[in-house]
DNA sequence: GATTTTTGTTCGTATATCGCACAAAGCGTG
DNA sequence: CACGCTTTGTGCGATATACGAACAAAAATC
């Protein structure tokens, strides 16, 4: 690829749109600039077109993103098949099990939720598609980088900002590449509240065709009702029958 | 606005994105130029980008969006107060009714979820933060189109495309403002199967301090089961009170 | 209320992007 | 395998954009 076949304006205004977060809700064209180390003309110029356009709102002082900005995000999830793939087996999975089923796919460090039946809240925080968790203490973060080659996982978790939400959390490159080790050799992956106090979830690979993981799906449950030895017993064999129906659709 | 102030560069960019859809999930430039209208070379220079970034693969002939792209539509989902603010309260509506429970705001003349919390599937098609559906056949659509003076809620029906999903949808201007009339009268929007066989919903307007209405909250429930005199005697009130809860908190 | 600091806007210029035209590479078809 | 036909890649002049600094306008501080 040639330098010229490069759009950085593209490349800036795609930044300030994810300046944008739960901290930095509505932002200034100075607050922009210092985020995304954009000079503040170019910033302003980014912020200007992306109100132009609709996608942003201002009053005159701050920017604040506007719903027309989920018409990106749900071009994916509509443009690609497997969510919409996988929607109605989690519906099935959460039906049967009693508790919420995802899907999910590796993102970075990231697992990226592209489908969920939710049953209860069950978390603190919600999840719903395009919602984000760190790999390395989801249970599907862990099916997802079990099935990577140890090179490519062990750089993952080392670009990982593992912090160890619980006691229970694992964080050390060691334990983690051993618990990979682990998950690759079963099967499946469990995370007993490693991510939030009471919450235990399971976790299988999707593979294609050809053998390639690529999704996690996973059923996630409370702590105190449910053990991790009956989540392997009751809700594992359910997993896989899922599975098993899913991958004769899978390319 | 200057003409200097529109990066032209990232408005093409942006329409490359949303080019993508169920109906094309894997496109080539050629494709890409066809649906935006760009120049060939403009359009492969975006495709180019956006995959540099890991917004999209390419396969050396198709293009696709990858799950980054989905960072976008939720840096507007944690960005925005409303949302978080509403989630819980869906909850709590969903788990009284016993019925799927919703929110969202108008974006155009199609309506955008913003939050949810479903409870059983009701509907043919899956709903997530992020989901369209046309205004003017959509209960919380009615909503807040009833909210808006006559004359922008008129064009926005006009720049509709009103077609009748099932045979009770309303589709002319006349029926729809008289509709609207009566919904700004009583409060409240109700849709008995105008976008599907079998779907009943009803909708009211939330408010914020100074009266603006920001956002619709709905519950949808299957038609056999429970009749439109069911929905409005029995939700409508459980609706109302968790308006009244949430109206201290909204700016 | 004056001064300092911060923020927003404008402007000329260096530079990168655009769109066109052309070249190259696939892709079926006969 | 040569032939159109379609799609993709590239070079270049014209044009639009980004940069940095300077200027203007608010806030903030004293």
């Amino acid at each position: 690829m040639r330098e010229t076949d490069f759009i950085s304006g593209f490349a800036k205004g795609l930044s300030v749109i994810e300046a944008f977060d739960a901290a930095n809700p509505r932002l200034s064209i100075t607050d922009i600039s210092r985020i995304t180390g954009l000079e503040r003309a170019t910033a302003r110029r980014c912020l200007l077109t992306l109100a132009q356009l609709g996608y942003a709102d201002y009053d005159g002082k701050f920017f604040s993103l506007s719903p027309r900005i989920l018409r990106l995000g749900h071009s994916y999830l509509t443009a690609t098949p497997l969510p919409r793939l996988l929607q109605p087996f989690l519906d099935q999975l959460s039906e049967k099990t009693g508790e919420s089923a995802s899907a999910s796919v590796l993102d970075g460090n990231e697992i990226v939720y592209i489908a969920r039946a939710s049953h209860k809240r069950v978390m603190s925080i919600n999840l719903n598609p395009g919602s984000r968790l760190p790999a390395y203490c989801s249970s599907m973060g862990r099916v997802l980088l079990a099935a990577m080659n140890d090179g490519d996982a062990k750089s993952i978790l080392e670009s990982s900002n593992r912090k160890a939400n619980t006691p229970n959390t694992k964080t050390t490159i060691a334990e983690l590449m051993a618990e990979l080790q682990l998950i690759s050799e079963q099967g499946y992956a469990v995370i007993d509240q490693e991510l939030e106090i009471g919450l235990c979830s399971i976790a299988i690979p999707v593979r294609n065709m050809r053998g390639t993981t690529i999704a996690a799906l996973n059923v996630g449950a409370q702590a105190p009702r449910v053990t991790v030895d009956e989540m392997v017993t009751t809700y594992l064999p359910v997993m896989q029958s899922t599975r098993d129906t899913l991958a004769g659709l899978l390319v």
